[in-house]
DNA sequence: ATTTATTTTTAGACAAGCCTAAAAAATATA
DNA sequence: TATATTTTTTAGGCTTGTCTAAAAATAAAT
């Protein structure tokens, strides 16, 4: 139906469309595919004829609901195909971004529904985001930043805010992952680092570049 | 490494080479792939360039052995995903060739190799065709067709030689799947169909267009 | 052996998706 | 408000893979 690059472009939109408030500009499409601002015009100029967009010239762009379906639908199966690498493959956590990258555009609505079956219809990969349901609805987390949250308060760590490969085995090396329970015991006004005590009071000490992207609920 | 059309122009010519037994001609790869003769031309000369396949003018094409090495990549990843749709999403044996034709494009070692061990080494997919090792080894069948077994043989039903969705649901309508029993009691000299046993000995007619169509082993 | 038919190749063109360089619009700064 | 900077768009061009129409080579048939 719609081509890997245009499904791409239509994830890119939907992501920072989540991110910033405003419409999602050139620029910021530009810089997370990789590519340069005059190749993201012409997409989105083609996108829009195809209504997947709202486009103005200048005024950056916004997902039609056709194009929310579309590129909901190819997150969905992102995170669908991310539960089976790493429940059913024992893919690392680290390792099954990049080859959903490609699954993800798979195009067989029998095969997103057996494999939704297949895993026991999962609510969230393994990075702790929420998988959009068929229908498009996707659940809106009231998860909080560890920097964000009080001292002396109960927490579970729910996901991460950066998926990239070296925050992920960063936090495997010090022994953060979904799950863990955390009680913060001293936050530093200085640099922003927070210090934990985990369940089996073994304390630890994170760093602030560790707590902005590490999402956690209040227990 | 090699794009999704590259990559089906080197299974196509595989496949027809282990059919004729001279070149693989221009024609027939353009309606195997169902495109133009001229268009077969131009890939057939980019393909020699990059040194996967031998070409002369108006001579055909063969495989060098780089390029035997990414067919058989291509044909190992198909039949492997075909295994899993099969046995694990229960998909029928008609409905895995085409949403495997889109999975066995997708590039990772790693996930090769975790499939195949998650799905326990299988030799053979679903339509009884074998899988050719990581290293590119195919497993020469010495199986039989139908229409060439001898009276009174016990047989056993080994694979397909047509793989259309069409045709498979005729075998399933018809009882005859992977593993069944045969003993052939009648050939008809006029029309070529033949007359069988089941283990069960309830007895079962075949025409010719399905008895060229399967392929049986002497038990 | 020559004509006819078929197959294959060349030539030129097109769409998708990308690029660079330059122009235009929007935003920031003085 | 005028100027400078940044962002975005336009213009023109490239590559991949495709096409049609015509030419060339091969194969078949008289």
């Amino acid at each position: 139906m719609y081509s890997y690059t245009e499904e791409n472009y239509l994830k890119t939109i939907y992501k920072l469309s989540t991110q910033d408030i405003d419409a999602v500009s050139t620029n910021a499409i530009a810089e997370v595919l990789q590519t340069k601002a005059a190749s993201v015009t012409d997409m989105l100029k083609k996108l829009a004829d195809k209504n997947l967009v709202n486009y103005a010239k200048y005024k950056g762009v916004d997902l039609t609901e056709k194009g929310r379906k579309v590129a909901l639908d190819t997150v969905r199966k992102h995170r669908l195909w991310e539960c089976f690498l790493y429940d059913k493959l024992n893919f690392g956590w680290d390792e099954v971004h990049e080859i959903a990258e490609q699954l993800e555009h798979i195009n067989s609505e029998a095969l997103t529904d057996k494999l939704d079956e297949f895993l026991d219809f999962p609510t969230h990969d393994p990075h702790g985001d929420p998988i959009p349901t068929k229908n498009g609805v996707i659940k809106k987390s009231n998860f909080i930043l560890l920097c964000d949250a009080k001292l002396n308060q109960n927490l579970v760590m729910t996901g991460v805010a950066d998926h990239s490969a070296a925050f992920l085995q960063h936090l495997d090396k010090i022994g953060l992952v979904l799950g863990t329970a955390l009680l913060i015991i001293d936050k530093s006004e200085y640099d922003g680092s927070i210090t934990v005590n985990l369940s089996d009071n073994k304390t630890l000490h994170f760093s602030k570049d560790v707590t902005k992207n590490v999402w956690v609920k209040v227990k």
